[in-house]
RNA sequence: GCGAUCGUAGCUCAAUUGGUUAGAGCGCCGGUUUGUGGUACCGGAGGUUGCGGGUUCAAUCCCCGUCGAUCGCCCCA
């Protein structure tokens, strides 16, 4: 007889009990109620995708879609893709639902993602994101609006102290061209001095030198030309008026101007709100304007703006939430008394009052239970109680107990 | 894909330069107390030291491999 080994789980994957799970569901409940205030409608999408939802939108030569991406083939044949953002999916449903009729379209949604990466702190194969996007609007309003929804979320969090919001524009088309022609430019001119890696991102990636970690890099990237110096004056009134409104609503950015996206179709504003508290992985939030997305999955031109935030990286930012505790633990003795407790137990619940009731247990285990569970009132049922119509209320926190009738426990659990 | 560090009870960790029966705290189960929790005391269950091989009289400890975890590099949509 063969022992049978239990499956591990996956790499890169996370289960969650207990402290974990709170912090989890307090980062989404709170996106949940943010995004409520800001006129954000909830939208869901699959979790997979024909594989080209994500190749078009990432273009098909990037390492990205090659090594980073879970597909695979369904029965039929055909190439799948769990989704690696949300972005994509939102757009491809935008297009195929024919969404463009509630333009501009605000909606935000959080879930699990998936990209084959090696993990590392706050880096998982299944993580999940908070994601809001602005799908059909030109205005840098739009912008704005998702900044300061970004904002308010990572005050309510409280994790606001030791974030800071850094910004940069990547102009419109012609800009970012002539900006990325002068990088290699400038880049190449110091091809020597550059580190391995750079010098093979300079025909792979060349922005990317820009955010290079190794010191050799980081002088000849300092020097490297802005996109300032390149900036068309349409997109430097774009940028103007999204930093007015920041100043105007009162949220605080600096400039960074070697921050950078890879794809093309990233235009204008581009932000991350970044932490020096998670390691290597100091990105908390992170976002822009994709105005070419679109029109890569076969869509007209539209606008769209929007971020994502990890919600790993913000649970581990957070304080500890209180445990949620109930209001009363049922105790019953006997199998009578077990009956009463069950009606009690379901009417109390029906009346909205958290209450709970072990399955087993002689009564000072289930005493033990009631106060491990952080229950505030006891209600002891024995066969006395059941006699006189009434049960014993004990008040778990002072130690002090009364006859209550059985029809007004509710009451005296609620104080 | 690459590098570093680490795998001992359910959890967090001990165990002398390699040494004879691998310990403790917490948790769990039971008792002190068959109708009263939190604090206390007593007892109990629970281990192929990740797995496989090697060196040795002897391996949790040294060596090789493998699997896993953590952190970093690459990448970061």
């Amino acid at each position: 007889m063969s022992k049978i080994t239990t499956p591990q789980a996956i790499r890169g994957t996370q289960d969650m009990l207990g402290e974990d799970a709170l912090r989890f569901g307090h980062v989404v409940e709170t996106f949940e109620h943010v995004r409520r205030l800001y006129g954000f409608g909830r939208v869901e999408v699959p979790v997979f995708e024909a594989t080209a939802v994500f190749s078009r939108s990432l273009g098909e030569t990037t390492d990205v879609v090659s090594k980073e991406m879970y597909t695979f083939e369904d029965r039929g044949g055909d190439s799948l893709t769990l989704r690696p953002e949300f972005t994509a999916g939102i757009s491809r449903a935008y297009l195929t639902n024919g969404w463009q009729q509630h333009a501009p379209l605000k909606v935000a949604t959080h879930g699990p993602l998936f990209r084959y990466e090696r993990p590392q702190k706050g880096r998982f194969r299944q993580f999940h994101q908070l994601d809001a996007e602005v799908i059909g609007s030109a205005e840098p309003a739009a912008d704005v609006e998702l900044l300061v929804f970004a904002d308010q979320l990572l005050h309510e969090l409280g994790v606001a102290e030791g974030v800071t919001l850094t910004l940069n524009t990547l102009g419109d088309q012609a800009t970012r061209e002539a900006w990325r022609e002068a990088l290699i430019r400038h880049f190449e001119a110091h091809r020597d001095a550059l580190s391995e890696e750079s010098v093979d991102r300079l025909s792979r990636n060349p922005l990317r030198i820009l955010d290079s970690k190794d010191p050799r890099d980081i002088p000849i990237a300092a020097a490297a030309p802005t996109i300032d110096d390149h900036l068309s004056s349409e997109a430097g009134a774009f940028f103007e008026a999204v930093t007015r409104g920041l100043q105007a609503a009162g949220v605080a950015w600096t400039r960074n101007p070697r921050l950078v996206r890879g794809l093309d179709y990233y235009r204008h504003t581009a932000f991350e709100f970044v932490t020096d508290r998670l390691g290597a992985q100091g990105t908390v939030l992170g976002g822009g304007r994709y105005d070419g997305l679109i029109e890569a999955l076969g869509g007209p031109a539209t606008p769209a703006v929007g971020w994502a935030a990890g919600i790993e990286r913000l649970a581990m930012l957070i304080d500890a939430p209180a445990p949620a505790g109930i209001q009363a633990a049922i105790v019953p003795m006997g199998a009578a008394a077990e009956a009463v407790a069950t009606g009690l137990l379901a009417s109390l619940r029906r009346a909205g009052i958290a209450a709970d009731m072990a399955y087993r247990g002689n009564m000072k285990r289930r005493m033990q239970k009631a106060d491990a569970s952080g229950a505030r009132f006891a209600v002891i049922i024995g066969d006395d109680e059941i006699a006189r119509g009434e049960a014993a209320v004990k008040n778990l926190v002072e130690g002090s107990q009364t006859m209550v009738p059985l029809d007004k426990v509710g009451e005296a659990v609620s104080r």
